[in-house]
DNA sequence: ATATAGAATGTAACCGCTTACATTTTTTAT
DNA sequence: ATAAAAAATGTAAGCGGTTACATTCTATAT
């Protein structure tokens, strides 16, 4: 491979006017230009970015964190992330966390020993004084889908309480006056989010919340079937259902069928999150479509912003989700 | 940050033996190790991995080129991938080539130019000569799900004309003599030999193809519905339909149910690839499963092998898929 | 005690680029 | 034509490690 000192005698100048070229910073009369440009041509030369890194401290590359690089949610985010950011010639180094504290920690270490310029964190287990402390270092972070106060110019989020607000008042809205819940994990802010937007709905509405028909599942869909059996069972009657994802839903959808309800008919479901394969499924199911794409072209944006500088970029942090109907949903 | 003038200044020792101690090579004596080790503790010093890039001439990156970061079968490679290299210490530098030839290109140079130590290609529409061309450099390469004759022993493999087979000769086993098939892009190996497969099957049961009974898809559940509408417009009675992936069987089912026609009781439909949303659907789809997970894996594995250096592993360039059955698929 | 092989440690030359500063060339003003 | 200012180019000192080779120490044999 040849080097920057190659090119430099085959076209008769010095290194520095190359490196200028190459990057081009500084004044270079276009005919030294157009030599350099021919040596580099001639040499096939392409610069060596490890040494490019270590003689600029920057590695222009940006540190991805998220749970799980599988699932129809992360890689929608990743992949607007990842446009983005290559486009402005950044790698983007990927890392999956699980959800697990020790394991999330374990990932951010990577990161930062991998002389990342900036950091993207999904992350949902790591104490939010670790991320306040670790804003302190001098790797620039943006937090994903996670509010800490102390950060809030780091974060973007998405407004889930409205989200929960808008999926349960959808169905208010379609005359149903009976609605069950089945949540995410209570510990989980989203889930807390979503289901507190949904008790708003429901209060502005002047109707009763009835806990019994607040079902706990784990977000996997085998809890969203768990739960449905479990509502089903009550006997108290209600008429549609708020999930507060997708993959719920889809169960809920299919223990209703087994109980010989037809959806929408007898009950109405609304699913959250908007993932691809709500399409796919019969009935086609609503649900709170959350612009995960363009979080994550935001989030590739807020690097470009805090660790190269880019100006003209203006930043929204908080995003309002929006209802997505389909077949699932029919009015009483 | 510290650096490791600092850490062998405060132990006392040179730099040398600081390096060795970080990467144990060489024998240092355990006396001057705790003592290396103590003032790395005590300057919470972390090696600037540029530097190391640069003089080990290794950057320990390894560039992943797929076609798309979202869709339930790129995500599941990704993972295993991503798990894998990261346990042996490796990062994982990601980019999307969108299936389109020069944008494929693009990344290739990308990440060449990202000084990565191999790289793992998921490509369709680079040519073999490019790839051929390509490994010839000092940049070991895997190749994924696309098989170049000359480079055998890099790629990885799944039988898709076995994938075909399989899943015809499940509906035959089924008691269905009468089928339709609905492909993928005539032009991608993949459709190609899963059609094959098909057809072998067919002919094996000692049964007539009917080129009229096979419609093209573009693998995406519209086309799938495009081709069912079409295939059930012919008045060619099928008890069954096979599917190159299963998002065209999710659109042909929808179809089928729209025309009044039971799954599985009517028509038989069964997918490929076994993505994660099958069971979401209704019925749960029958699918050929394609070992995601484990190829990511192996190619995993062969970049520790080829590119650093890590014997005793050993290297499966060919998997097999295997049937999974659910609810779609029913005996006549 | 002494020579000597072998282990531990140190020395210093890179790795290939960027960039502050010095120098030379060109342009503009007088 | 000449001096001053501005622009272009060159020089060389890092960036922070790795590693071949040289040197010093230790242990063993004589």
């Amino acid at each position: 491979m040849a080097t920057i000192y190659e090119v430099s005698k085959l076209a008769g100048v010095s290194l520095a006017t190359v490196s200028r070229v190459m990057n081009d910073s500084g004044k270079v009369t276009p005919k030294t230009r157009d030599k350099v440009l021919a040596a580099i041509a001639e040499l096939g030369y392409r610069p060596n970015s490890m040494a490019q890194s270590l003689a600029s401290r920057r590695s222009n590359s940006v540190g991805i964190l998220i749970p799980e690089l599988h699932g129809p949610f992360f890689g929608v985010m990743l992949s607007s992330v990842e446009k983005e950011l290559r486009d402005a010639g950044k790698r983007v180094i990927i890392t999956a966390g699980h959800s697990d504290e020790a394991k999330e920690k374990d990932c951010i270490e990577f990161l930062l020993g991998s002389s990342c310029d900036a950091l993207i964190l999904h992350v949902y287990s790591v104490p939010h004084e670790y991320l306040i402390e670790l804003s302190k270092g001098p790797v620039p972070i943006i937090i994903l889908n996670n509010y800490v106060p102390e950060l809030s110019d780091k974060c973007i989020v998405l407004d889930n309480e409205h989200g929960g607000y808008i999926a349960t008042k959808a169905l208010l809205e379609h005359g149903h006056e009976e609605l069950a819940y089945i949540s995410g994990p209570s510990w989980k802010t989203d889930s807390f989010k979503r289901l507190s937007g949904h008790k708003r709905a429901l209060k502005e509405y002047g109707l009763e919340v009835n806990e019994n028909l607040i079902a706990e599942g784990t977000f996997e869909e085998a809890s969203g079937r768990l739960a449905m059996e479990h509502l089903l069972s009550l006997d108290i009657p209600f008429t549609a259902v708020v999930c507060a994802n997708d993959e719920m839903a889809a169960g809920a959808m299919d223990v209703a069928r087994k109980h010989g309800l037809r959806v929408p008919d007898d009950i109405s479901v609304i699913g959250y999150d908007n993932v691809s394969f709500t399409r796919y499924l019969h009935p086609k199911l609503s649900s709170i479509g959350c612009r995960i794409s363009e979080m994550g072209q935001v989030a590739a944006r807020c690097v470009l912003k805090n660790a190269y500088g880019q100006t003209d970029l203006e930043i929204q942090n908080t995003f309002k989700p929006r209802l997505v109907l389909r077949d699932s949903v029919k009015s009483r």
